[in-house]
DNA sequence: CCCTGATTCGC
DNA sequence: GCGAATCAGG
């Protein structure tokens, strides 16, 4: 594989997009990550933001001699690319955010209404199925496995991390799964035991 | 161990 | 220019 226009276009975007070099190479195909670090320093795109810094014609020696910070550019979930994880049709879906704008009507000010950030929401969310249609042998399962949740973030989500949500996306108690999925599956164990279900399974369980 | 980007250097 | 190997770090 050469580094064509395109390629390079994508690996660009992908890059500002503060995409991991990793998730960049799995996207083009046919390179490593060290191939697209490596382009990305060719390109000379590799450090931060965006610095011109030539507004002040300072005599006045940078006094940085190096030390220069990383991009902080917001770390994205890898994407599973073309499927969005969707197991199953929701029984049950979560209500995040119903709360609808409160109306002030008198006050030009912005009001300091708590407005609540939806904080997750990265990807789909994966179904929060009733009990009633589950085993109970899993749902124990995952209660247990729960108690031993990462409690990672969104933002700590790997491929190989489960990305099981737990607790109430609009509060604090909220947080990802984390333990070590099932390969090529986006939860683990445990999850992908509430997660995926057989139709067969799932009609019989039906009342 | 998983992952990240940075650098080096033979090709 | 390219990228594997390596390094340094979380």
């Amino acid at each position: 594989m050469s580094w064509t226009d395109d390629r390079v276009e994508t690996l660009k975007r992908m890059w500002s997009e503060g995409q991991s070099a990793s998730a960049i190479a799995k996207e083009l195909g046919g390179v490593t990550r060290n191939a697209v670090i490596g382009k990305v320093h060719r390109l000379g795109l590799s450090n931060r933001t965006e610095e011109p810094e030539a507004a002040a014609p300072a005599p006045a020696p940078a006094p940085e001699p190096v030390a220069r910070e990383k991009p902080a550019a917001p770390r994205a979930v890898p994407q599973p690319a073309a499927a969005p994880l969707r197991p199953e049709p929701t029984p049950e879906p979560v209500a995040v955010q119903p709360e609808p704008e409160p109306e002030p009507s008198t006050q030009p000010a912005f009001v300091p209404v708590p407005r609540r950030p939806i904080v997750p929401a990265g990807q789909p969310l994966p179904p929060q199925p009733s009990a009633n249609e589950i085993s109970p042998e899993a749902l124990a399962s995952v209660r247990e496995v729960e108690k031993r949740a990462k409690k990672l973030t969104l933002m700590e989500l790997t491929e190989r991390t489960c990305k099981w949500p737990i607790g109430d996306p609009a509060t604090d108690k909220f947080w990802f799964c984390g333990l070590p999925s099932v390969a090529g599956k986006p939860y683990c164990e445990a999850h992908v035991g509430v997660a995926f279900q057989p139709m067969s399974s799932r009609r019989d369980r039906r009342r």
